[in-house]
DNA sequence: CATAAATAGGATAAATTTATCCGAAATAAA
DNA sequence: TTTATTTCGGATAAATTTATCCTATTTATG
């Protein structure tokens, strides 16, 4: 469904988010500890959502990742996702079609559409706060 | 969501049903010009689908590849998608934890299973039949 | 039986994804 | 201003997926 980098860069916020909550900055040793995940390929990640102004980076000394506390329930999974792996989850055909729409539908494009519409609205409802406040609780894991 | 080797399987498997409706077998050549796919790597594939029995070959002149008449209607997505890409769409975790379950869940455990619940419900009523018949009328395409 | 046509399958190569390493740049604190 | 700490980013390596090539094996037909 998606790539390990973007699984990773889900756990990896989700993370971010839970620390921010109490005003933390974490590292990528730490996050890479904490989501069991290899910690320079991490890293890489962390910059892609940096970029994509999903997480904060603060440089130096005493630095390390953080989300502002009032962006956490505003940032949707949608957004990780698609700074990680684009959009093909959504808009690419189920079968590889280049070229597939409602004029020139691949054999599954219907029956797929409604499995990706459903995909695509949980994703963009579903925000950072909920999933960390999950893991604050206990009663969800980033890790085995 | 699938793999292109799994991609090329499942157009391949519509394009030999709706053949083998007419009785007429088809080769890797001729499959791969109708699917657009690589060749050699088609072959590949096709051979994974005869192991599991999903397909039928016969080799020597006049060969080619086919599936029974009466099989073609009992033939569901999910078994082609199975022989190629196992079963990680429906039963892995959504951000790749390796134990994720009801009792140890990741953050969007939930969330994922409505969806993988849906996809696995979709490729299990989905024969092969309608997709080829698909096909034969017009109203889809294996290709650009 | 000989031949031509076709799939089977091993070896290998190319491309992409995943992962590691290391020096450069930035920054807080002493 | 110096130092220790930390992210940034380029180069590179390993692993996996995708793709190609070539020979062996099978089989219908003449």
């Amino acid at each position: 469904m998606f790539s390990k980098a973007c699984e990773y860069g889900i756990r990896a916020s989700i993370f971010i988010a839970k620390n921010s909550f109490d005003g933390k900055r974490v590292s990528p040793k730490e996050i890479a500890a904490e989501i069991d995940s290899p910690q320079a390929f991490t890293a890489k990640i962390l910059q892609a959502l940096v970029r994509n102004n999903i997480v904060n980076s603060v440089k130096g000394a005493y630095g390390g990742f953080e989300i502002d506390k009032k962006d956490i329930p505003l940032i949707k999974l949608s957004q990780v996702v698609e700074a990680i792996d684009g959009d093909a989850v959504y808009s690419g055909c189920g079968l590889g079609l280049s070229k597939c729409d409602e004029n020139h539908p691949c054999p599954v494009h219907d029956k797929f559409k409604v499995i990706r519409d459903g995909l695509k609205v949980m994703l963009e409802t579903t925000n950072l706060e909920e999933l960390a406040l999950g893991i604050k609780s206990g009663v969800s894991f980033l890790k085995t």
